[in-house]
DNA sequence: TGCTTGCCTGGAGTGCACTCCAAGTCTCTA
DNA sequence: TAGAGACTTGGAGTGCACTCCAGGCAAGCA
């Protein structure tokens, strides 16, 4: 369980680490640095790569994972698409847009400009929501007293 | 496959359906009525009850569920919970404070204040990143023309 | 009377997104 | 030289939230 010990250390908060982004020339991460900057564990990282999620990441002289600064800017990108709900399919696949080059500009604006409705919408339903919960909390707050 | 075709020809506008709320009183509706009028399938709705969602439905002399405005009214405010993120497990435990009585009143308003903080916290997570798309889709629209 | 439709049950299956395991390699420190 | 620790792989396991299945019952209609 060594090695899911530097992530879940972090817990909650990715950059209260000693590991920071380093400049570029110099940015060579391995994959535990990776996992206590970004808060996903060492598995999900490789995991990531296996399905295709990131492009094939550069190795050391002995096969290790190295990661850099590009690397952690897609990885922080994919974790915004996670957070507001894109599926992972959804995510490989403009993964492998941007792998098949210039002429998919137009299919990946697509799919994010779809994205971008997804998340109002959803934004929207929160914001219900949010209403919702304010009346009750506040019924239970006059009759609690 | 016929149970779950009402639910399925709903499709994602549960109000097109020729079921709609009854007046209190001559309030009673089969699980396919339901279904149809919450987009959830009957399968989920038994579902539900099995694991404490939702407390007992009424049955009719047969052993068939009749579920009434008040279930309606539940299975709506549970529905906003889930589209906002509450893991079924917390819904269940609220479901339980509920039957339990008044004297839960504080634990049911601290679960939900817990959760509008959440639902506070991923809108502003959902805005960062819709500023984030805009940004990207805008370098798309530039470079495609 | 037979057929269709809608419902019932407990338990098994599904899809997603990880998460872990076993067995091994490499490097560093005592 | 031994041991610890971080890393490697393919494949199996996990938890959540459903989703479906098999076998059966009851009511309505031709």
């Amino acid at each position: 369980m060594t090695e899911t010990a530097a992530a879940a250390g972090v817990g909650d908060c990715a950059s209260r680490t000693s590991v920071r982004p380093r400049p570029d020339g110099q940015d060579s991460y391995t994959i535990g640095e990776v996992a206590a900057l970004t808060g996903l564990s060492a598995h999900t990282l490789r995991w990531y790569e296996r399905i295709g999620l990131m492009s094939r990441v550069g190795r050391s002289h002995n096969g290790q994972r190295r990661y850099d600064n590009d690397d952690l800017r897609w990885l922080e990108f994919v974790g915004r698409l996670r957070l507001t709900g894109m599926p992972v399919a959804d995510m490989v696949r403009y993964a492998e847009l941007l792998r098949e080059g210039d002429h998919t500009f137009a299919a990946r604006q697509e799919l994010l400009v779809r994205h971008r409705e997804e998340v109002r919408r959803h934004i929207a339903e929160l914001r219900a929501t949010l209403a919702v919960l304010d009346f009750k909390i506040e019924i239970y707050g006059g009759s609690a007293r």
